[in-house]
DNA sequence: TATGATGATGATAATCATTATCATCCTCTT
DNA sequence: AAGAGGATGATAATGATTATCATCATCATA
């Protein structure tokens, strides 16, 4: 899932505090996305509490330094991964089933848009969207 | 804004309730992207008062037909266009400003995947995140 | 070591976009 | 004309996120 080598450990951190430490560790040791409320619950599962507002302060302030990415899901729900994991989805509209797409066509333009854009970037988001093959049949015009 | 041919009028709309129409419509005229409580109240202010509740229910019938999009801004608000939009933008998690970007990698890609998966793929997000240049500076580690 | 000052944290109330509910209305078909 | 099925509107309910505020931790300075 990630995107850095499997070798490198964490990079430096700068200037975390104690719950940005936690949830960015927590992240780390899932890697996998996950909702604010699934970190909090799992934070108090392991005796870490942090609380839930804490939560949402650690992720913004973790998005800002750049360590960590959101993406929406169409129900509304948030996930957040750390941005080295540069995974995208292909999701179905009608019931919500996400399945990854093992490729990325943007880095040369993120690259590009480095230098001429004033941004300093930290990730992108790439989704497609559309029906299922189970949901399409049910949808179909001419069914 | 659009990336269908000017010339080229609504091509044939399939089925839709009169809510549906006069969303869609909104949506052509406006021709940039709405909130579903813009939604609302644009057609509230023309004399077409549709119920809110139908916004949101028309807004998500359209996606399923194909015909609209949704992106989610940082501050958990969706912004709706027509799927003929192919915008992205590069945003900053700072103060939530928004440049677009001229360019989109992803097309080739996309016909690939409504080859190799077994979805109808309708449309795809693309959007960069960082700082832009006051926010970068603000959060400057060493500043 | 005491003293503040500043920022971080937790508990909880408040917000607000979205969704669920349900009664009513339309639009067909028979 | 009657009825079935879906669409609509008003409004209540939901639930994730944010705001508030009192308390706590950290760190520089006297």
């Amino acid at each position: 899932m990630k995107s850095t080598s499997p070798l490198k450990p964490s990079v430096s951190l700068p200037n975390l505090t104690r719950a940005q430490r936690q949830v960015h560790r927590l992240l780390e040791e899932a890697d996998k996305a996950m909702t604010a409320q699934a970190i909090y619950q799992r934070l108090k599962a392991q005796k870490q509490s942090v609380g839930l507002a804490t939560v949402y302060r650690s992720l913004r302030s973790l998005q800002v330094k750049g360590l960590v990415q959101a993406r929406a899901l169409p129900n509304g729900e948030w996930m957040y991964t750390l941005t080295s994991d540069d995974s995208h989805y292909l999701t179905c509209l009608n019931c919500g089933v996400s399945v990854p797409v093992n490729e990325c066509p943007v880095q040369s333009l993120e690259d590009k848009l480095s230098q001429s854009s004033n941004f300093q970037i930290f990730y992108h988001t790439l989704e497609f969207f559309g029906l299922c093959a189970p949901c399409a049949k049910l949808s179909a015009p001419e069914s």
